[in-house]
DNA sequence: TAAAAAATTTAGACAAGTCTAAATTTTAAT
DNA sequence: ATTAAAATTTAGACTTGTCTAAATTTTTTA
């Protein structure tokens, strides 16, 4: 149906779209890897399929198809690596580069059946929601731990930085899914913050604070 | 490391060569869809990797390295078919071609816990052998049905067709594997057979006896 | 609002993998 | 041992996706 490069940029263009109305050459390069040049030409492609908007130098969007198909590439992703950590026990950090591959495993029949196998789940390893066979989910928009005034409690839902080293480092201080919080104070100089959980209390970064999501 | 394509080459020199000590160029273009000039370029780019063995004219084999990667690739085919069948409840005559996509997933250390979390199976769901971790397996041929004698009982134990028609027709028989099955009679004029199976006698074709395997 | 900077597109090239048609080599048949 | 047929390789072209460098457009800045 589609190509693997194509599925990859739809599901760029989905992404961020999450922040702004239209996205640029530049955001879809740097995201993926490449060169603008490259992103260019792609833009055409996927214009002339009726995949995405594009007018020349005013940025894309996806249109109703193109969003379908990024959606079906996201929820594969995000069911392939709730599989790798609840059903072959690898930890949150090391599913993501297995899932970029699995997302492209063509058949819906399987994803639908995988879904089916592991109950339904509504959220990825990193708390992201995972949307229905119809393509139905809510995306709201999580607050980072950084917009937590002094005093208040929240409970760490989601992350906004998936690198292995990022979630290597929240695994360590059980910064993960579901644990409450409460932040106790918050650095003016640097916007760091100390911050309480159920286990410690302990001093996060200002990159910390606003890679760190919360309800 | 290797792309898809070369995979697939290797995969199919490997497959050919259970029969032929050394696979000519028309042989892997028909197994591959692929025309005969399409071959001859990808085996001298496999020659330069050291993947096979290759003089003009004169056919190819698989070095070690070669083969090492083409059982890798047949061990997570059918770990994939296995897990297909026995996990998501799909049929035996549905999974190959999703599995022809799961066998290039790169990982395997994620291969290696599928197979872990599957309890270790020997076999996949057509009855062929799955390598070990190490590549290890045995891969011993199975006789076709035709060469029975009449009255001589044996035990389904594979299949060479794998084509979703053929397996279908097995299915709706009870022919699968394990089930034991008696010869009756051989119809010298078109090589039939009729044969008591464990449910009901039938006449099978000349085809079917050749394709259907037993120990 | 005109020049400078940044973003984007176009032009031209390249690698992988494939194809058709033509040339070459091997094999089979007289 | 020649010739005919079959198998295989080479030549040249095409598609997808990528890149660098140059040209163009948009946005900023002064
Ligand atoms: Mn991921
Ligand atoms: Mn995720
Ligand atoms: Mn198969
Ligand atoms: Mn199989």
């Amino acid at each position: 149906m589609n190509t693997l490069a194509e599925e990859n940029y739809l599901k760029s263009i989905y992404h961020l779209s999450f922040d702004a109305e239209t996205v640029s050459t530049n955001q879809i390069a740097a995201l993926l890897n490449t060169k603008a040049a490259s992103v260019s030409d792609m833009l055409k492609k996927l214009a002339d399929k009726e995949l995405v908007n594009y007018a020349k130098y005013q940025g894309a969007s996806l249109t109703p198809a193109g969003k379908k198909i990024a959606v079906s590439i996201i929820r594969k992703h995000r069911l392939w690596e709730y599989f790798l950590v609840e059903k072959l026990n690898f930890k949150w950090d090391e599913v993501h580069d297995m899932a970029e591959e699995m997302e492209h495993i063509s058949s819906t029949e399987l994803i639908d059946r995988l879904d089916k196998f592991m109950g339904y789940p509504r959220r990825d390893p990193h708390g992201d929601p995972i949307p229905d066979s119809n393509g139905n989910f809510k995306n709201h928009k999580l607050a980072p731990v950084a917009t937590v005034k002094v005093n208040a409690s929240c409970v760490i839902s989601g992350v906004s930085d998936h690198s292995p080293i990022f979630l290597q480092y929240l695994e360590k201080h059980k910064l993960t899914i579901g644990k409450t919080i409460n932040v106790i104070d918050v650095i003016e100089y640097d916007n760091s913050m100390i911050i309480q959980t159920e286990d410690n209390k302990i001093h996060i970064s200002r990159d910390v604070a606003n890679n760190l999501l919360i309800i």
